[in-house]
DNA sequence: GGGAAACTAAACCGTCCAGTTCAGTCACAC
DNA sequence: GTGTGACTGAACTGGACGGTTTAGTTTCCC
């Protein structure tokens, strides 16, 4: 039902009362838009589709509602648009460069270290929960947030991992893999305490040891000596 | 707003009509109570809280509204309840016994199949979703699906390393953590999949290769001779 | 200063939905 | 067979919300 943009142009022209240009271009640079793209997006990523009124997005832009009518086409738009540009705006990961004689185990650490800053941080979170939401509504979006958060890092990590294999620094036989392997040992176990809104008890393994677990887990699996 | 029975009496008396006893209890039997739950399970676990109406519910449980509302106080408690019930409905798993000359990887292997069985299957995965989804609403959910979902599995898992350690199968410095990593380097990589409804392309790891990868590395990891 | 376009504020429409009410039916117990 | 209580079916209330319209105000450019 609600198609999303797939591209986002740079600039754009305020809106035209009675011409369809509204619908999915223009809204980078209009300070109404733009108002009203952050308010959807503190509200939504928040609360969920369902529970905020497209009253109370004007109300937080400090905006008419005819005024988020005349810029976005319907709240399904709105929506499917703001997430779109939350999964895109993920600034991309840089991964420390590998060298023959690095020390690999503490780049590992380094690299988790990375990841939980990446893939942890309260709004790819929130993005994260977002999706799973209301992904049956939007069946477009989790594509476009796994295409534009989750793969661009299991992208860099195989490249990192096909660089240690080349280096002779590790062994991995499924470089992809392995990708998701260090992703997931420090994401799971992590993500638990901050997906679920209220704090889980129950002794969770302190963060740091996650990491250093994972860290080592990689390591002590795809030394060369180990295989 | 919306709070949760912790226990769940086994049998139950029909509805009275103006005593204030049918908020949170007595639904085990009566079948109608029973036809709605399940009718409420399906409808909620499929489409959300929001997009479900109780007019839906009752039709398909095939009674009368006034019948869905002289059973449940408010939507919100048949919601709560049925999440709760599908909380602690998972059959527990059985891990394998261990004996001083298992097969220690193999018998990994076959405990990343029962996480996968019982994590991953449709039931859990759609309560998982729910929980995500209406966390912030129902903010007591998360702690009883934890507390009655992945925590005994957790547990078992956590219990079976202490064990392997003790047979000297393994040397585990924190089974709790690895009892996290054997969950999450199967249920990570094999629930992307299947929580995003739309099917995720860019070529995943095969199901076989991640079960497989995971033993490898906890063994590997955790392997006496290797520490 | 004049005109056009963006914007506001508020009323308004239609729809949907949670929850209630009520007259009447059915089944069963005494 | 009569009373009791669960249940039905349908109408209804009250409120929320998406989306539109309109009358009037601001802003800015020429």
């Amino acid at each position: 039902m609600a198609e999303i943009v797939t591209k986002l142009p740079a600039a754009g022209s305020p809106p035209a009362k009675q011409d369809q240009g509204k619908n999915t271009q223009n809204h980078a640079i209009n300070p109404k838009a733009m108002a009203i793209m952050t308010a959807a997006k503190e509200l939504f990523l928040e609360q969920g589709f369902g529970a905020v009124s497209m009253d109370q997005v004007a109300r937080q832009a400090g905006v008419s509602k005819a005024t988020v009518y005349a810029h976005f086409v319907s709240k399904e738009k709105l929506f499917a648009e703001m997430v779109f540009r939350a999964c895109i705006a993920k600034s991309h990961a840089v991964l420390p460069a590998l060298q023959a004689d690095s020390d690999i185990e503490a780049v590992l650490e380094e690299i988790a270290h990375i990841v939980v800053d990446h893939l942890l941080s309260p709004e790819p979170l929130a993005v994260y929960r977002i999706i799973m939401a209301e992904g049956p509504r939007f069946p477009e979006l989790p594509r476009a947030f796994f295409g534009n958060g989750p793969l661009p890092m299991i992208r860099k990590l195989t490249d990192f991992f096909d660089e240690a294999n080349r280096l002779g620094l590790l062994t991995v036989p499924d470089t992809r893999l392995a990708a998701e392997q260090v992703i997931w040992l420090v994401r799971g176990p992590l993500g638990v305490r901050r997906l679920f809104t209220t704090d889980v008890p129950a002794d969770l393994p302190a963060e740091e040891a996650v990491i250093k677990g994972a860290a080592r887990m990689i390591h002590a699996t795809y030394s060369p000596r180990a295989n």
